[in-house]
DNA sequence: CTTAGTAGG
DNA sequence: CCTAATAAG
């Protein structure tokens, strides 16, 4: 059994002063994947300094206060790659892996992107080269005989099924065509399966971001854009997955929730 | 009687969150000069509008965010004049004027300046030709038959006693030696006065200015630097100056404190 | 330490 | 609306 969440923090050193420490103390995920730390591994404060119990790896942005990922693990990794062979977005702190026994597991920040500027150009650019990655991914891990986890804020919602408000997005960064085009190719080019909608076919969301602009929140006006994506071996192993939704209980210290997917895997 | 008030809000935006609303519904002043109120008209807070019972002129900086200072009266001013005829200052919210009967008011925010930068230059070009505008100032008051005061944030502690720590700030701006040497020029060759000195001349302080840093507004460990200066046949009729420190019945909305005199002008 | 602007989201 | 870097204080 293995239990991965992924969650984009929108800042961890803003999300540790609202209750991400307690979330972390609480979590029995067995690895974490973090996107948007927005942090130097220097300017971390002490609580998340030296993790008790956790190995980290932490992939920065180049760029102080952007982006950022990092894998947090209860076992130590056998290997850790920051990037994915991109002169372009190896240092933008968007992609970094690590191997485990039998299994990869990737955090994932794809840009946001925004209709009609250069960051949306950076988006495309991003999809067209991560999805090579992803075959080459793929296919190693299969010569390998391993597994792949790769988890993220993908920033595009798949199907109308994945956001509240599809009609008025349509022309939207994160829902256009070519980019719902694109997360069909990484399911049925490359073969890879989002573990949330195979479990959950017929629901609408459950969505993993909200603005925290007006109410969305409370209107639970979201977006499915943070994924758990596998191969489709591990895929067929998943017992559970979630997201896990603020409640009155829990406090929200991000713009997005934890997604988690727990697999029978390395189970006898 | 006339009571005027000088205060730098640091914002009054933020101090407006923080108890200056409540401070001004409450204050007794006549006239209110502020300074570093680092907001365009249009920014202000709609309790800051139309505020019921004074004439207002905004001086805002250029710049957005920076400097800024007005007058609040609850006279109409017969005359209002934004800078002082430099080419450099006038569009910097750093000097205002108005006029009322018998009287002008001024508020003046002199820049900070950092020792070895060129904001110090800036300061000392600010000084060379402020003092000119002084001297004028006064000139043309004594023709008409009128008093001046400038109320500000001057950016200068002119002796020991105006600063708790003047010994390691002998090399700091704000109480270098030819920046003291100027306040005593406006003083003794201007013919100005400094009002709260004038009937306090033997205590240590009243500061003004405390950093927000480290725990100096505690240990009073602060700098009188907010001045009401005024022609001498004004300050001979001072009945009472004083700062109003912050305590814990009255809010801190600012690093700075309002420095208020009470005249005896006009009473007959 | 605090303000506000700015870019990115 | 929110985060973080930045400049100014």
């Amino acid at each position: 059994m293995i239990v991965v969440t992924s969650v984009n923090v929108n800042g961890i050193r803003a999300a540790a002063k609202k209750g991400f420490i307690e979330w972390l103390a609480a979590t029995e995920a067995d690895v974490i994947c973090l996107q948007e730390v927005r942090s130097e591994p220097e300017q971390l404060p002490v609580e998340l300094r030296d993790l008790d119990g956790w190995h980290t790896v932490w992939a920065p942005a180049a760029t102080k206060g952007r982006a950022g990922v990092a894998v947090l693990s209860r076992q130590e990794p056998s290997r850790t790659t920051v990037g994915f062979e991109s002169a372009e977005f190896d240092n933008s702190g968007r992609y970094v892996e690590i191997d485990l026994p039998g299994l990869t597991v990737a955090s994932l920040y794809l840009p946001s992107g925004e209709v009609g500027t250069e960051r949306q150009e950076e988006k495309e650019r991003f999809m067209a080269e991560f999805l090579v990655h992803l075959r080459k991914l793929r296919t190693r891990a299969a010569a390998d005989g391993r597994e792949v986890v790769v988890c993220g804020d993908w920033n595009i919602a798949h199907r109308p099924e994945d956001l509240k408000n599809w009609k008025a997005n349509q022309k939207a960064a994160g829902f256009l065509p070519e980019e719902r085009a694109w997360l069909s190719r990484v399911y049925d080019e490359a073969g890879y399966v989002d573990v949330v909608r195979r479990l959950h076919p017929d629901r609408t969301g459950p969505y993993s971001w909200w603005s925290y602009r007006g109410r969305a929140f409370d209107n639970d006006s979201g977006w499915r854009i943070d994924l758990i994506v596998t191969t489709p071996d591990l895929a067929s192993t998943c017992i559970e997955a979630r997201v896990e939704r603020a409640d009155s209980h829990a406090e929200r210290w991000s713009d997005h929730a934890p997604v988690t997917a727990e697999f029978a895997f390395g189970d006898n």
